[in-house]
DNA sequence: TTATTATTGCGAATATGTTGCAATAATATG
DNA sequence: CATATTATTGCAACATATTCGCAATAATAA
């Protein structure tokens, strides 16, 4: 199944980029201009996250949200890192912070979800 | 509005103090005799949770699981710990490991969700 | 240009969690 | 104990997120 380059996927990823930040399936739905139908725009995310193209979070509202891998800008990530998520702005970024943990004996380590929640910088000088 | 006791209440309570691990809704409706309605079970863990009786995780599959406070057993957890989610037996628990983190400034912090998941001791053994 | 098949749109299905409302039952009070 | 008050429950309906089957479309290889 090789992949093929569709106008979706280039309108998904350049919402991802330009944003720089971790976005829902409807976030993502809205900024884009041309319609794309909902079950679509799942199915780009799941095959980019299987490419290794953006990964997942899930946050504490139960909602998916995608973000572009790694080195997102200036700043590479650790593979584990920790995201935050406004409660004001709705809007999930991964922090450069890397989430050191250790499992006890005979645990195997699949994946890792760290969220920490919150008011942003953007929203906390807002309220001042 | 003053809590009131009820056999619903006793036997959710009771199902997570026997696992000591965080459970879902589904799983606690599944371990008690008694037939008691799903919105119910959700009300009743709600209403534990905001009395700070339970906590609650959100784990990468979206949904929302249950644990006993603290205390749990005998050894004390902090505040903000680590979750382990077994993918083989699908059961949850609490890490006695803190959360370490730190925010850039002018972040406030509200919560913490961190769950890592993969083969809990148990199922790693079992495959041996 | 044509054939192959990855990708899409649509509608329906699934799953988790919440809510309105009337019925039930726990507790307080005399 | 009898009665009043109201927290709690059951039920059905609702809301939302995500997936799936299937036929139509379109990107690429030949
Ligand atoms: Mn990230
Ligand atoms: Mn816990
Ligand atoms: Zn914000
Ligand atoms: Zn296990």
């Amino acid at each position: 199944m090789k992949r093929r380059n569709t106008p979706t996927k280039e309108a998904v990823l350049d919402v991802l980029i330009t944003t720089g930040k971790a976005m829902s399936q409807d976030a993502i739905e809205r900024e884009i201009d041309i319609n794309i139908n909902r079950a679509t725009i799942y199915r780009v995310l799941n095959r980019f996250c299987e490419d290794g193209i953006l990964h997942r979070i899930v946050a504490e509202d139960g909602k998916q949200y995608f973000a572009m891998c790694i080195n997102c800008d200036e700043n590479p990530k650790p593979l584990y890192h920790f995201h935050f998520r406004c409660i004001k702005c709705e809007t999930i970024e991964c922090l450069p912070k890397e989430v050191n943990f250790s499992l006890p004996k005979d645990y195997l380590i699949e994946n890792v979800n760290c969220v920490l929640s919150g008011v942003c910088k953007d929203c906390s000088q807002l309220a001042i």
